[in-house]
DNA sequence: CGGGATCCATTCCGATACTG
DNA sequence: CAGTATCGGAATGGATCCCG
């Protein structure tokens, strides 16, 4: 079975989440609460990145240039104490510092990179449906 | 098959992505302009109810009762534009206003699910690393 | 009933300069 | 090399009032 078929699921196979809406604690709500960080401006990319291998953070700065020194030191530290990614230095002169995703980020980055991949998949159609919506606002 | 299967891959069997992150072209990085809108404030929240069945704006009002009346109207609005939900005005009086899913919206709901899934299943995890790395700070 | 318009607080994020 | 500190603009989101 090749994950990726679970994007062309048919409508009975889509899992139905029933949560009670009306219960809901939503100072403590677990969806908002992990998807709000994953959704950030370079979570996903990173975690894209560290998938694929361990990196070091000038080889990660590198990887997306426009990223800012600030929002990557922010946005590691953040995954990091998710507990997606870890992070080692290495006492070396002058140090360095690796990181490298967790057990916990390869288990998010299932379910993650299938969603990844339907917005690659799907980008132009919403693309295609934001333009029929500018428009007939004239 | 279950689509619940897919959260527990092995790790052979999660799909590898290897977008060419030396070339991205950041201005128009479809998973930054879909994920970014999906990880607002509302928005999976919104989808869920919708995923279950039409429903009008008081109604999502009412099983979403700390949202403001703002923000369901332009996260509303928001997933309309990216063709994820339909928005249909009966013409009564006072008028109503019903929003449905859209085929679109239906596709994306299937990996969304399966995040949303993997949140609540390993919250507890990620609350536990948090604390132990909010701890490690002193 | 289903919004729109406005004002305001908070958060996010980039640019720049500095450090062990 | 791998950060930290500070500043300021931009975006996000809540509260309130108004409207057909």
């Amino acid at each position: 079975m090749s994950a990726r078929t679970v994007v062309n699921l048919r409508p009975q196979d889509v899992p139905i989440r029933t949560p009670d809406l009306s219960n809901l604690d939503f100072s403590n709500c677990p969806v908002r609460d992990l998807i709000s960080q994953i959704g950030g401006k370079w979570s996903t990319l990173l975690l894209e990145a560290l998938a694929q291998q361990p990196y070091r953070f000038g080889e990660l700065r590198r990887l997306v240039p426009d990223i800012s020194q600030r929002m990557l030191t922010q946005t590691l530290r953040d995954l990091q104490r998710d507990g997606y990614i870890a992070r080692e230095v290495f006492p070396t002169k002058p140090p360095s510092v690796e990181y490298r995703m967790t057990d916990l980020g390869r288990s998010l980055y299932g379910p993650l990179a299938q969603l990844l991949n339907w917005a690659e998949d799907n980008h132009e159609a919403v693309r295609a449906a934001r333009a029929r919506f500018d428009q007939s606002l004239g």
